[in-house]
DNA sequence: AATCCGTGGCG
DNA sequence: TCGCCAAGGAT
């Protein structure tokens, strides 16, 4: 098919070899598909599925959610990492139901104005809750339309209005099969368009692949070095906040205490976690996860 | 714009 | 073993 482009092969592939996940089932409501679309914020696949069962199975619609605590938001959120993800969730679905009727907006700029939803989780959700032709930009696709469209080894750090635009001038006219197209270009990046080693011999763009062309040229820039997490203060927000995650009771600051040796750093972690507003500190030097209000 | 924010699995 | 990183967002 040498006159297909480059979103109708990858429409057609992902049609025989897309991963079969509960938030593409037909029956995902457009806040099944939020809650999937925030929990895979940095989030492995194969950890989601687990909490997306249990949190939807317990809050099925954003009212349910927000009638209950934010503290339980984020003892469900358990160990998939981020807790200020839950909070948001929590939040989000407060908003949704004061100010939408209890109704996941369709509207994009509605979307981008709900808590803990950037650039790409409002336009995942337009695109694939909606059917709407929106851009959907994660690392997956940028990495890909790179390559593919514009023959770069990858994407910059950081999403630029640029990527939005080149993705856009990747998708159909018609918005059902824009997508498709979004849905294809995400799972192309994921599957097969990876950073490591590109499975370019799978791949159902490989002919009109860019940089393919080029002779897969190699990433030049400065890479990123990622913090090394060992001794940080995210290492420490986490050991205390698994202790409040499983205690029923408010937990006496004691028991806080024991999980980090070093006072400066394990005050500076609990303060933090408290701005954030992941904690609450009781009278009597207690502390629980919060109950809103 | 650069930095911060968790977690666990894998080569 | 341990560095590396997986569907971002907020500041």
């Amino acid at each position: 098919m040498p006159d297909e482009t480059i979103a109708e092969a990858a429409i057609r592939w992902f049609r025989d070899n897309a991963r079969v996940l509960p938030w593409r089932h037909p029956d995902a409501g457009a806040w099944a598909i939020l809650v999937s679309e925030v929990m895979l914020q940095q989030t492995p696949v194969t950890r989601v599925l687990p909490a997306y069962e249990a949190w939807l199975a317990r809050w099925p619609t954003p009212a349910t959610l927000a009638a209950d605590e934010p503290g339980e938001a984020i003892r469900m959120w358990g160990r998939l990492g981020y807790p200020r993800r839950a909070l948001r969730l929590h939040e989000c679905a407060t908003a949704i139901a004061e100010r939408h009727a209890g109704v996941v907006p369709d509207d994009l700029d509605a979307l981008l104005a709900l808590p803990g939803v950037g650039a790409y989780t409002a336009r995942a959700v337009a695109a694939f809750a909606y059917r709407q032709r929106q851009p959907v930009v994660d690392t997956n696709v940028r990495r890909f339309v790179a390559r593919a469209a514009t023959g770069l080894a990858d994407a910059g750090h950081t999403t630029k209005p640029a990527d939005l635009t080149a993705t856009a001038a990747l998708l159909p006219a018609e918005p059902e099969l824009a997508a498709q197209a979004s849905a294809a270009f995400m799972e192309l990046g994921a599957v097969v368009c990876v950073a490591r080693a590109p499975r370019c011999a799978i791949c159902p763009v490989v002919d009109r692949c860019a940089w393919r062309a080029a002779g897969r040229p190699a990433l030049e820039g400065p890479s990123r070095r990622p913090q090394t997490y060992a001794g940080t203060d995210r290492q420490v927000r986490g050991l205390l906040l698994a202790v409040l995650r499983e205690a029923v009771e408010p937990v006496p600051r004691v028991r806080l205490d024991v999980v980090w040796p070093e006072p400066t750093q394990r005050d500076r972690a609990l303060r933090g976690l408290i701005d954030d507003g992941l904690v609450d500190p009781l009278p009597g030097d207690l502390f629980t996860l919060p109950s809103g209000r």
